[in-house]
DNA sequence: TATATTCTGTTGCTTTTGCAACCTTTTTGT
DNA sequence: ACAAAAAGGTTGCAAAAGCAACAGAATATA
């Protein structure tokens, strides 16, 4: 994998990105599908970066409920903020969805420019910077989903963020439907009987991910 | 005001600071309590720095519904990401609850090091970096609010939010009640309705706007 | 100090959502 | 290719939340 490739080391040739890699004493570690990749219980103070599989940042609350944080693609960065710290009876773990490589960076290191100053890491902290700025927006669009009032409203705005995303009416949705209704926050069965209804009234179609709206 | 007290410039000399502000051009507007200081469609691309009274960023949607996204208090920085893009038929912009002034700072010209190359400029990119941190911290947060299916879930866990922040069972809530609903994205009378089963049922103390955990 | 306005709190009724149980279809593993 | 597991989908019933209308308390304004 070309490190240079990912968001991260953006702009940062891959001779000084590995030289780079080597200073902040990053470690390349592997995992299983299904395997726990990072808890926030233990918080080590670390970014982590998707090389490849699928992963997604899940939240597992007291009663047993699920709620999916974030997909995680190859090339996405997590924990860069020490964020999604749990409170009280909640736990917060990227979970493999595949096997998975993933890459730790030392979230110190990452931050303060080397001993050796390299010139390279004011472009690291950019990268970082447009990270956060990323992640941000991410978040807001969620906060966004979230802040309707009824499951057809959430659909509905959610709908409209991936076909503004693709720029196409017609797009897939990323999740099984049971991923989907903890992702939106609202019960599987009763998602799935409003967007019956909301196919019956002629907002959308749906044949099993894929869906347009009318 | 003196600048290097706000985040932005943290361990920046007050000297350094209003160089860099020339240089960068910043601006200082006041506004009247009620005034839109900022709106999302207009979308001038900078970053706006509260430096006394108090303000919201809200969300109006098609029908009729707001939002509050986010409370704004001295100091605090908003639209540093770009973010809050409106999707489709809602509008989102920053309002004044009191009269307020604003320091204006194009995001561009923030986020490059100036032709001076002035050393400082790192460490207002490193505060930045920790400010986009703090606010992707923030947003989790509300997703976790948001994200809990019931009222009373809902409640319980933004209470403990603030417990926590504050190290204690008591604590003033930073909202009238009908902006407290809207920042739940429940409905008032029910929210109140179950504010009062909690109080029976023994959860929590509450008497105006002061809440104690039991 | 009187008056208007905004905020707080209640209640009955309606709609939405959650839940549980069940069946069908698709995917996975051997 | 077959069995087992997981995902997709349906429904009746119960619980929760929304809505609207109203009344009392607090705050602002003249």
């Amino acid at each position: 994998m070309d490190y240079s490739e990912t968001l991260l080391f953006q702009c940062v040739s891959a001779h000084d990105c590995s030289r780079m890699l080597e200073c902040m004493k990053a470690q390349k570690r592997s995992f299983y599908a299904g395997e726990e990749i990072y808890s926030f219980d233990t918080a080590r103070k670390s970014v982590g970066i998707l090389l490849n599989g699928q992963a997604a940042v899940v939240r597992y609350e007291y009663n047993g409920t699920r709620s999916i944080l974030e997909n995680l693609s190859p090339k996405s960065i997590f924990g860069e903020d020490l964020s999604f710290i749990p409170s009280g009876d909640s736990c917060i773990a990227v979970v493999c969805q595949t096997d998975c490589q993933v890459l730790f960076i030392d979230y110190q290191r990452l931050t303060r420019t080397c001993q050796n100053a390299c010139s390279c890491h004011t472009q690291l902290i950019r990268n970082l910077l447009q990270l956060l700025s990323d992640k941000t927006r991410a978040l807001s669009e969620r906060v966004e989903v979230l802040s309707q009032r009824s499951i057809r409203e959430k659909l509905m705005c959610y709908f409209m963020q991936l076909a503004a995303g693709k720029n196409s009416n017609t797009f897939e949705l990323p999740f099984t439907m049971i991923d989907f209704a903890d992702f939106l926050s609202v019960n599987r069965s009763a998602m799935i009987r409003e967007l019956g209804k909301m196919k019956k009234d002629g907002l959308i179609q749906i044949s099993r991910r894929t869906i347009t709206l009318l």
